[in-house]
DNA sequence: AATAGTGTCAACCGCCGCACT
DNA sequence: AAGTGCGGCGGTTGACACTAT
């Protein structure tokens, strides 16, 4: 093959790349781009399928809700942007990654908030707990990273099983000419995996301080649902209900700091009744952001 | 209108891990 | 065990678009 060419792809590149894979499936992309007739690198045709012609692709603005699971993963994976983007199956990694740099980083940092630790930076503007119990906080840190790591590693664990006992060896998968090797199998199995490390770690932890109230209110299990739906969480159990046993075990400060933070973004409260009394039992939030970076064109999209 | 500064995003690069020989 | 090839990943860059002066 002559020179191979670099920079941005035409038109007419994108039609041969995507034909090619049109009528033949995803296949050894060394080999492709001869095939497909493009003077390009494999590496270069696999990234511009997978950034851009992928079918599966939605493109434009990130919704409210891609955003904030972009945040809370990000809070718990790092910059782990290929199993972030596992969790939206309609965004390639590199558009994650790039959304989080020049956008949501920024948000961060900001509001005082450190895009790396999701914990707030030395004079945080942002809103502390109006309840901490501090005297507890380093045992929590380490039950906290303890559980976390444990999370990881079964992760880690479970995934390498996952893909040893189902899926075939790259090459195999070659040879089975496999017409979508997207990995969305493998994708799916590592999104449960990690639905389930949150849930195990966080679930019925997770606490979201209160504006007036003195009780922060803890989102039960129930409220973290496989979408990480905050916004449109259920119903509360209220701290004041609980044993101070529960409360003990529900509140880990270092996992409240860890997600809280990034939870200022979401600082407006609104109320949970209790349809029989009308009293208030629990207080939620939705996204400041929606007021701060005008999101009002982007829900709902 | 011209220029500088800033933001965005597609694409590249280098590294790593895995499978195979 | 060591070497090789390949796919995948995250960090970075450069071109272009947009905004401010």
């Amino acid at each position: 093959m002559g020179l191979l060419k670099k920079g941005s792809w035409t038109p007419d590149e994108d039609q041969k790349l995507f034909s090619y894979i049109q009528r033949h499936g995803l296949g050894n992309w060394r080999s492709l781009p001869e095939k497909a007739g493009l003077q390009r690198c494999g590496k270069s045709c696999r990234l511009r399928w997978i950034n851009y012609l992928r079918p599966d692709l939605k493109r434009g603005k990130f919704s409210l809700q891609e955003e904030q699971t972009i945040i809370q993963l990000h809070a718990f994976l790092g910059n782990r942007w290929s199993a972030i983007a596992a969790h939206l199956p309609n965004r390639s990694d590199n558009e994650i990654k790039n959304y989080w740099n020049t956008r949501i980083k920024k948000r961060l940092n900001k509001m005082g908030i450190d895009p790396t630790t999701h914990k707030p930076k030395s004079n945080p503007l942002v809103r502390y707990d109006t309840v901490r119990n501090n005297a507890g906080t380093l045992n929590h840190m380490a039950q906290w990273e303890s559980a976390r790591l444990e999370a990881e590693a079964r992760l880690v664990k479970d995934s390498k099983k996952t893909l040893s006992s189902s899926k075939p060896s790259q090459k195999q998968k070659n040879k089975s000419n496999n017409k979508d090797s997207t990995s969305s199998n493998n994708n799916k199995s590592e999104c449960l995996d990690v639905l389930k490390a949150w849930q195990s770690v966080v679930a019925g932890m997770f606490t979201i301080s209160t504006i007036n109230n003195s009780n922060p209110v803890v989102f039960g299990s129930n409220q973290i649902s496989n979408e990480l739906d905050l916004v449109e969480a259920g119903p509360v159990t209220p701290v004041g209900l609980m044993s101070e046993n529960d409360k003990s075990e529900y509140l880990v400060p270092e996992l409240n700091e860890r997600f809280d933070y990034t939870m200022c973004l979401h600082d407006t409260t609104y109320h949970w009744t209790d349809p029989e009394t009308d009293r208030t039992i629990g207080q939620g939030f939705s996204d400041i952001s929606v007021h701060d970076f005008d999101y009002s064109t982007e829900i709902g999209e």
